[in-house]
RNA sequence: GCUGGAGUAGCUCAGUUGGCAGAGCACGUCCUUGGUAAGGACGGGGUCACGAGUUCAAUUCUCGUCUCCAGCUCCA
């Protein structure tokens, strides 16, 4: 049987149940979904917790009457009728969008009836595991201004071990969600009453982790010919006006005076690089031009939108703009590929979905430009023989991107490397170089980001390891836990030593017992726990302790720190 | 921004049908000097998110604001 089909009926199931429970509610639609299904009613009084259950008790009486599925083909007019003598406006609203003489509908038993393509199951007696999950609102049609409806998911699956293996999966996310794992471990907070919302504090560990990722981007981009530069974060708003984001963006973005004279709080990066790629007349010799900045930016985004670190409203981008000339375009979208692929392995990511996005509605530049611009990005991806999804309409508004986003150990999807070809800020900006025969050209500007923002990627590794990070990035790589307090000397020799060989190592000697010491190593997922006692004084040597794996043996202490130092340069 | 739910100690949460605010963990002091995942005793800690209103009395009821959560819309 086909999952997708036993969703789609059991939505229709829960429909029935709904309108079973309160004729009154109108139905939208409810199609199958990723994870399950969702059904959109229009209902006065707002479903409860305490609704789902009745829903799905409700469901299981219809599903053990056997109802079954009845296809029927009927005419347009028809199907108009019946539906507008049901009161169900939105299925007529929908029938007449529909182009065809015929339509289809399905009936469940001889109460239920709905207009749907198909397929579905032949009898509710199919569906064997769902579960109800929430409750939500929901624009009709997702557009803004319509009335909002009340959507109710839920899932279904062919048995109902496959189902509990769903949930459970769904409760190991919520357990290693960074807003909570993130303040516990002593990452990183948002003070949402006291400082603001979306904006994010980092405590010493999480800035140690955060230093480790710039520290390894900054040592790659400059190995890749990319320059180091650093831009105001307040610039005047005439320059915002020129690239168009004014236009686009002017109600998410800080908009202040000083002397009478407008300025912004930068929301974007492109135009800092683009005044310094200005400073100087530029040859086709200096061609291409990589400048890098770990840009720090800051958006107005809508209260409701803020998530943790994945959506804030202050955020540092891995920014590059490449100035290039048009035979470098290819060459040099190809190696922002590859800077990607490699550096989302170094961090742990081997799994990514990667989407080509088109000319949307509103836009800046000649057609001409966008479909020069959009063959560039897809004849690279062709090359590399990558695979790819078009998102139709969903580029940005000065030109068509490459999106990769990565897959994490539970198989979720985060948005963060982004390369967007643009034709049209160079010309805005008067960008030029003079070409082998002194005439000025205009050069092609490529955006792209890494990461992203480090602070979504950094949410994005704390729930890939569940924060167990690999040893290179680990905040504390080495707790020593002296057994008594006979033996600190050794042990404070013992960290001496491992700081000298450029470890991070704490030492927990407080008054508590070695038991708890251990525990509150593991709990604190610090890699390696060195275990000193008498023994390990007496012979110059340590225990190790490695989390989640317990005491796996006592070697000299040079022989600890070569296998560690090795472990981090391996960055494994 | 929209729909719905929520906000009590640093954290996880009880509780008050309107009448002195509670536990565990964490924190502090003391005892304990322990060999691989929670030793013991005592103690400090609260504008019950914030601001108004109703009331003899509001953490509790009403309204407003802020913030969070599940989604929707948006994401240069």
């Amino acid at each position: 049987m086909n999952l997708d089909t036993l969703r789609h009926s059991c939505s229709h199931i829960m429909a029935y149940a709904v309108k079973e429970l309160w004729p009154d509610a109108k139905l939208a639609i409810g199609p199958s979904i990723e994870d399950g299904f969702y059904y959109d009613f229009d209902k006065k009084t707002p479903f409860t917790d305490d609704d789902l259950f009745k829903i799905e008790n409700k469901m299981r009486e219809i599903i053990a009457s056997d109802e079954k599925f009845i296809r029927e083909e009927v005419n347009r007019d028809a199907a108009i009728k019946l539906f507008r003598k049901l009161k169900e406006d939105y299925k007529v609203e929908l029938i007449n969008a529909l182009a065809d003489p015929k339509v289809t509908i399905y009936k469940t038993g001889n109460k239920f009836v709905d207009l749907c393509r198909g397929p579905h199951i032949e009898s509710a007696l199919e569906i064997k595991a769902f579960k109800l999950l929430s409750v939500a609102g929901a624009y009709w049609h997702g557009i803004e201004t319509n009335p909002m409806l009340q959507r109710i998911y839920g899932t279904a699956f062919l048995t109902h071990k496959e189902l509990e293996g769903h949930l459970k999966n769904l409760e190991e996310a919520r357990l290693r969600d960074h807003r909570k794992i993130g303040p516990a471990l002593g990452l990183f907070d948002i003070y949402h009453e006291e400082a603001g919302a979306g904006l994010v504090f980092y405590y010493p560990k999480g800035a140690i982790l955060r230093n480790l990722i710039e520290e390894y981007e900054k040592k790659e981009h400059l190995k890749r010919g990319y320059q180091m530069v650093t831009t105001p974060h307040i610039m005047q708003s005439g320059l915002w006006k020129k690239s168009g984001h004014y236009d686009y963006y002017k109600d998410n973005m800080h908009i202040f005076k000083i002397d009478e004279q407008e300025y912004v709080l930068k929301p974007m990066n492109c135009p800092g690089h683009i005044l310094i790629y200005k400073s100087q007349t530029r040859s086709y010799k200096d061609l291409p031009i990589r400048l890098f900045e770990l840009g720090t930016v800051y958006r107005h985004e809508k209260a409701g939108v803020l998530h943790g670190l994945l959506r804030v409203r202050g955020f540092t981008q891995d920014d590059a703009h490449i100035f290039c000339l048009p035979e470098q375009l290819r060459e040099e979208i190809g190696g922002v590929i590859d800077f990607v692929f490699d550096t989302m392995k170094v961090f742990g990511f081997y799994d990514w979905a990667i989407e080509l996005s088109t000319r949307p509605k509103d836009y800046i530049g000649s057609e001409e430009d966008w479909r020069r611009a959009t063959e560039a990005l897809e004849s690279t991806l062709k090359e590399k023989g990558l695979k790819y999804d078009i998102n139709e309409g969903d580029g940005a508004f000065y030109g068509p991107k490459i999106d990769i986003k990565l897959k994490d150990a539970l198989k979720r999807s985060w948005q963060c490397a982004t390369i967007q070809c643009d034709f049209a800020l160079p010309k805005r900006f008067g960008l030029a170089y003079v070409d082998n025969e002194g005439k000025e050209k205009q050069p092609i500007m490529l955006h792209r980001v890494l990461l992203g923002s480090l602070e979504r990627f950094i949410g994005a590794l704390i729930e890939h390891y569940n924060a167990d990070f690999p040893l290179w990035l680990a905040p504390v790589q080495t707790l020593i836990i002296p057994v008594s307090s006979s033996v600190i000397e050794y042990s404070l020799k013992v960290m001496s030593d491992l700081i000298d060989a450029g470890l991070r190592v704490e030492i927990d000697s407080s008054n508590e017992t070695l038991n708890k010491r251990i525990r509150n190593a593991e709990l604190n997922k610090i890699p390696y726990s060195l275990v000193i006692g008498e023994r390990e004084a007496m012979a110059g040597t340590v225990a190790i302790r490695k989390k989640g794996k317990g005491n796996i043996g006592t070697v000299a202490l040079s022989d600890f720190i070569k296998q560690a130092t090795e472990e981090i340069k391996n960055k494994q």
